[in-house]
DNA sequence: GCTTCCTATCGACCATCATCGATACCAACT
DNA sequence: AGTTGGTATCGATGATGGTCGATAGGAAGC
């Protein structure tokens, strides 16, 4: 029930031609869940880290579990973070190929 | 009265090191104001044709005039367009500084 | 079994935001 | 000056979203 929820392919390009209203919509969800503080910092000590466990996020972002709880899953759901489970506690790595079409959308 | 908000660094990597809550909230700003629908065909079009009338969106996006000069200054005030004001004309171009810094924000 | 600990979901509250009608502003033209 | 036409601002409304306390689910250990 939590899995990513947009099809592998963003939108090649941004800046070649106009986007069509689904092209849009769809790339503008991903985008989303990258505009906020709270997800670029959890994105950026993942990644700094290769990746994390959900349970140091709270302390380390000042921020409620709940409230932790579901940026995560927003940003699993747009493809930038891949959720292990391991015993009972969660893992966190980033999504390669995701920020590779990210940055990609931007060329 | 509107200039650019921003400071002309987003943040110059996500995934190398943790961004500061300062750092966090300059790059969220940018990217909030590129993750919507409307302003990702807004800057579809104006890049592809290299830069563009405002007079021409409300009808090409089927969104009121106030919509449309809403989403533009918002895009101005995150340095993502440049707004050239021609007799009573506004022409708008994308920064390709700003487009570029984002892509390395990714890299 | 029960307890402990980590995580997700629920529900509510408050803030932010997209949208658009009405209106103001401003430049060009007569 | 008056008019026309493009754009910005104002004000209101409805929708979306961040936050967190309370609670539920689930895995490991006793």
């Amino acid at each position: 029930m939590s899995r990513p929820k947009t099809s592998p392919r963003p939108a090649d390009s941004l800046l070649s031609s106009p986007l069509s209203e689904e092209d849009a919509a769809e790339a503008a969800h991903v985008l989303k869940a990258l505009a906020d503080p709270v997800r670029l910092r959890l994105i950026s000590v993942i990644a700094a880290q290769g990746e994390a466990c959900a349970c140091d996020f709270p302390e380390l972002l000042g921020k409620a579990q709940p409230t932790v709880s579901h940026h995560l899953t927003q940003l699993v759901n747009a493809g930038i973070l891949q959720r292990e489970q391991r015993g009972k506690w969660a893992w966190f790595s980033v999504s390669d190929d995701r920020i590779a079409e990210l940055r990609a959308m931007l060329s």
